[in-house]
DNA sequence: TTGTACGCGTTATCAG
DNA sequence: CTGATAACGCGTACAA
């Protein structure tokens, strides 16, 4: 069951070939007679031969592989930024190492040191929560910090365009007519919270736009502040006509409350969310518009600019990832 | 900036020893001269060295890596199984690929045939849904099919206990005296849809009670099948209890409609998920009572028997693993 | 107690 | 065109 893997040697012998024919006959090389080639590479296939990258590592200075190493307990974001990065590097040519330290940084030492031990070519550092994180420091392989930047300028950062993220929303809410907009958000010590609603307020200014609803709702990133925050607004300002929520989550718990208050949506109040989370925007009542970070193309991103650096040199500084809007019937245009 | 790796050589003449005795130095061998190790570990420490784990590997023919190979894109079973995985394996002695074929066959093939080439140690496979799937077939590592079982009852697959899941949400609505409770659950050719379905059932027949609405409510696994199915049961029998739903989507759904129709939760009717879905069921009005598949502990006994069958040999057959009440205040007793 | 020498599986540089 | 041979970085018998 569990036998020991084929070397090369055994197919050379098999192809009646030394070991150095044979791995120029399988790498390709042009040096060897088409006939010896055929031979070898029959050989290899019979025997299921299967390079051992290792050894091949060991020549190459190259593992091969790249560390992903995350804070983010349910994946949410590091599993698109994984998925990106995936289909970047090409399977067959780099494979991913995910590692999460569920935020405890004695588990990311721990994760590092066995990263840098095992030779990643290469590390993504994925954050927790969209502000800035301590950097790693000087390592022996680019690193690239996706999602949350590095505190160093001195590193690469790749982040959400948060402020644009914010503008967007509330560009496509405008366009649609409405000019009463409120914006419910989570925990303003977030710098995508204040992000976001600094681009929000940016784009009502431009329109000579007033915020609905007296500020910024600030609170938590949950439901229950949807549907509370929600209540509040309502007695304050009654007359509002769209909302811009935060996240997908406070967005659904905008949605609850203003069923039970018996107000259309949307005909009579719109609502967008924000995160394009799939399971909570989609299935809302009805299908809630969002703002989509486009985390795929931010692993991509990523995993370019990590192949790039690789034997080549680093960037430095923050690039940041426009976010796009996800259109769906929770902000239909007024009939 | 990438400058190359500190090898144990440098760390040799640093120390003034030769490349074996700083190995052994390190390695915690006995027959080395105290001071002579002090003096090894103090320059490893100075300059840094970490061991290449490759070319431990080559030698000790163990790479200490295990590959997760998953098709389930949104990773919502994949990760806790990883994390369980981690942690049983500690981050320090293995290190896990985490490679996603996206429910395609050929990806499937391209990704095995890297991770064997990587030489990991062990091969954990978490199909997209539970459900029977094609067996790798002979391979020189040992394998665990988790989540989904192999088709083949020669390989060893560790599964989710729906049966006993379904019983156990129907013993707790009955526990709090519910007499009258529906099913509404997902697509029907899956079998944790029939299974579960089979175990609410069969606790219903123990206490001598018919399923209410008639019928089991079969659909699909979304949150707008469980407000359609709701409307059609209220209709049917408007005098239920209680709603066991066969996902934690499902279970939005559902007291969604009830709202909608003024039936107070718990109180009038009592509603329990399945998937304790943390984002879905914590943040639900009310809070949602579910069942937990112990996808951690899954994951924790997957590696465990991986690690056993390294160098020993593998089990084989249907593991499964018991589910666990999560009680919110969904099912709350009546008053 | 320490050092020498060999091998793990592969690639690359030479001679032949 | 093909085949010895020397690396890659490390562990380990064996000799000193």
């Amino acid at each position: 069951m569990t036998t020991r893997p084929v070397t090369l040697r055994e197919v050379a012998k098999l192809a009646g070939v030394s070991i150095a024919t044979a791995s120029k006959a399988l790498n390709g090389q042009p040096q060897v007679r088409a006939s010896t080639r055929d031979r070898v590479i029959r050989a290899a296939e019979q025997l299921n031969f299967s390079p051992n990258t290792l050894a091949q590592g060991l020549i190459t200075q190259r593992s091969g592989t790249v560390g992903l190493l995350t804070s983010d307990l349910e994946g949410r974001f590091s599993i698109p930024i994984l998925m990106g990065a995936e289909d970047a590097f090409g399977s067959d040519q780099t494979s991913v190492f995910l590692c999460d330290a569920r935020g405890d940084n004695v588990r990311e030492k721990h994760h590092l040191r066995a990263l840098l031990s095992r030779r990643v070519d290469g590390l993504i550092v994925v954050g927790a929560r969209p502000d800035a994180r301590p950097s790693l420091g000087e390592l022996p392989v680019p690193v690239i910090y996706a999602y949350a930047p590095s505190e160093d300028p001195a590193d690469l950062s790749l982040v959400t365009d948060n402020i644009g993220g914010g503008r967007l929303a509330v560009d496509h809410l405008i366009r649609h007519g409405r000019r009463r907009i409120a914006h419910i958000t989570g925990d303003a010590t977030y710098g995508a919270a204040q992000d976001r609603a600094t681009g929000a307020l940016a784009r009502l200014a431009e329109e000579g736009l007033e915020l609905a609803g007296d500020q910024v709702w600030f609170g938590n990133w949950s439901e229950a502040w949807g549907r509370g925050a929600t209540r509040m607004l309502l007695q304050r300002d009654p007359e509002i006509d769209a909302v811009f929520a935060g996240s997908d989550e406070i967005a659904r718990g905008v949605l609850d409350v203003l069923h039970q208050e018996k107000l259309d949506v949307p005909s009579q109040v719109a609502v967008i969310g924000f995160d394009n989370w799939n399971i909570l925007a989609a299935n809302a009542r009805p299908p809630l518009s969002t703002i989509d970070m486009n985390l795929e193309q931010l692993g991509r991103l990523a995993a370019q600019r990590l192949f790039a650096a690789i034997g080549g040199t680093l960037g430095s500084g923050t690039e940041t990832v426009p976010c796009r809007l996800i259109t769906r019937e929770s902000t239909a245009p007024v009939g």
